[in-house]
RNA sequence: CGGGAUGUAGCGCAGCCCGGUAGCGCGCCUCGUUCGGGACGAGGAGGCCGCAGGUUCAAAUCCUGUCAUCCCGACCA
């Protein structure tokens, strides 16, 4: 019904454009590549900001913030970090605008060039670490648990709203730790905070895992990650947390007195996770009438619609939607009242769906008459006509099997696409034709990688955390191989 | 940076081949009737046709240049 949403199955690339724009989502902007966050896409992102923020609070971090430029010096400092970062990174060269001489608007003043050039934080690793030396000296001074709310800049190639942008939103952990043990447990610790919310509050089943080397964060050991899947069969990344080793402490000479007395490299950590989890949020779950999104995150959980007769609202029904609407309140629920006389009923109807709203109540005369309430449910697009009296538990309850409905619709759709390759033939038939994820074996090596990335377009999305062990032969070089990996075609 | 396409009203497009001074749908504004799944009628506002040159009596239309955007590849959360 909606108006000009292509279909998911005809054109998902177009489906996904148009959602973003006609939910109010996000527009681009002038700047190529960057985004126009508007109010609704933000409120969603203001949910996930606050849930994780608080799960990070409730594992120890506090929040800093370090600034967006770095001195191109700090980048080059870590070789692997450098090299992984170097070409998509923003300079600034200059501090000033001068008008032109022959009138032609504003010029950058030449004669105001920096002596050092500054580069626009792709991530914050560089000045964080520079800052942590001066910071630890001590065993007393550690664990370093810090988290940053900040926006990064990386010059993409090509951009999506939300799932790649030029510039983005996210939060970056960096901590620092007395020994390599506690920098893993960290680590992990981090990726599961990451899966919980992906599930409990996203309502997005994620595989834990373990990066293989051409994946890896640059300047990372090992690189932990949660991988959602979309509708569309492709993999996003949701979320990463890294185990740095000592790589930044050596490159920024952190050094830390142990209680014996001798002076050590600390370890670190860093994980982040940013404005993409929109994207994988719409793409999880949204249909060909717009966005469905959990109660958990919707900006909007409940929206009662009234429908007028004649001259506008009758005193009775406005006071019937009151009492709704407080007591909807009470219990927690965000809820609006949308009384504009400005649109009719189906106009709203449609407009709530394409945006998500989790629940609709429609309450017209012919209730205020019976006692009654309409109760639409966005996710399954059912409708049913109860009576009034107790509705705000009804609706509370039914947001939570809303909540449970979407994640196990979404938990069932990635079994149902994860399928299992013992040969090339079948590897390639099944991201050919099914898509989805596919676990085969590899023989370890980034040479067979690349290879299989070159033929199906297909990478190596994690070895899970607790993968089962099981002798097998790699499905391109026939080598031995002790487990099967996730491969699949990712965003 | 290669290959392809497109720039005309806020959005989506037609007009261009065959030059004659701009049109359709949606949206917007006013009034009225409507309101239980994107209402209808009547009236109205809004565009130096991406930009710069050239050809011509005359250019959205032909020619040259330029800029921008989008799609497909190489890089990436």
């Amino acid at each position: 019904m909606s108006k000009g949403l292509p279909k998911r199955s005809e054109d998902y690339a177009g489906w996904y454009n148009e959602l973003v724009k006609k939910a109010d989502l996000a527009e681009n902007s002038p700047v190529r590549g960057c985004m126009v966050i508007k109010p609704y896409g933000y409120s969603i992102w203001e949910k996930i900001q606050s849930g994780l923020d608080k799960m990070f609070k409730d594992t120890g971090h506090t929040n800093a913030y370090f600034p967006l430029f770095i001195p191109k010096s700090y980048l080059s400092k870590e070789a692997d970090h450098v090299e992984g970062f170097a070409k998509e990174c923003a300079v600034v060269t200059h501090y000033r605008l001068k008008n032109d001489e022959n009138g032609k608007g504003i010029v950058v003043d030449p004669e105001a060039r920096l002596e050092e050039e500054l580069i626009v934080r792709p991530t914050s690793e560089t000045v964080i670490w520079s800052t942590y030396k001066n910071w630890i000296q001590s065993y007393r001074d550690l664990p370093l648990l810090i988290n940053q709310w900040a926006n990064v800049v990386r010059w993409e190639m090509r951009t999506r709203l939300f799932l790649r942008t030029a510039e983005f939103l996210w939060q970056e952990g960096h901590t620092a730790h007395a020994t390599r043990e506690e920098a893993v447990e960290e680590t992990i610790r981090m990726m599961n905070v990451y899966a919980e919310f992906a599930e409990q509050h996203m309502a997005m089943p994620v595989l834990k895992g373990v990066k293989t080397e051409s994946e890896r964060f640059a300047g990372a050991v090992d690189t932990y990650c949660i991988e959602a899947l979309m509708q569309d069969g492709r993999a996003l990344q949701a979320g990463t947390s890294h185990f740095l080793g000592q790589n930044f402490a050596k490159a920024f000479d952190v050094k830390f007195a142990t209680q014996e007395g001798s002076l050590e490299y600390v370890w670190g950590t860093s994980w982040g996770a940013s404005t993409r989890l929109v994207g994988g949020l719409i793409m999880a779950h949204s249909d060909d009438n717009g966005l469905v999104l959990p109660p958990r995150l919707a900006p909007i959980q409940v929206v009662i619609v009234p429908i007028m007769k004649g001259k506008g609202m009758e005193p009775e029904m406005l006071e019937m939607a009151n009492k709704i609407l407080n007591a909807l309140r009470e219990k927690g629920i965000t809820v609006k009242f949308d009384d504009r006389d400005t649109h009719k009923p189906g106009w709203k109807f449609a407009e709530y769906e394409l945006k998500g709203v989790p629940v609709r109540l429609a309450l017209g005369p012919r209730d205020v008459e019976q006692g009654t309430i309409e109760i639409a449910r966005r996710d399954t697009l059912t409708k049913e006509t109860v009576s009034a009296e107790g509705i705000e538990k009804r609706v509370k309850d039914l947001l939570d099997e809303i909540q449970n409905n979407i994640y196990q619709k979404a938990l069932k759709f990635r079994e149902d696409s994860t399928h299992e390759a013992n040969s090339l033939e079948e590897f390639t038939e099944i991201l050919e034709n099914k898509g989805g994820f596919v676990k085969a074996h590899w023989d370890g090596t980034a040479e067979t990688e690349a290879k299989i990335k070159e033929m199906t377009k297909a990478t190596i999305r994690c070895i899970p955390i607790d993968n089962t062990l099981e002798e097998g032969k790699c499905i391109l070089t026939g080598k031995p191989s002790k487990q099967k990996v996730i491969f699949a075609k990712a965003y």
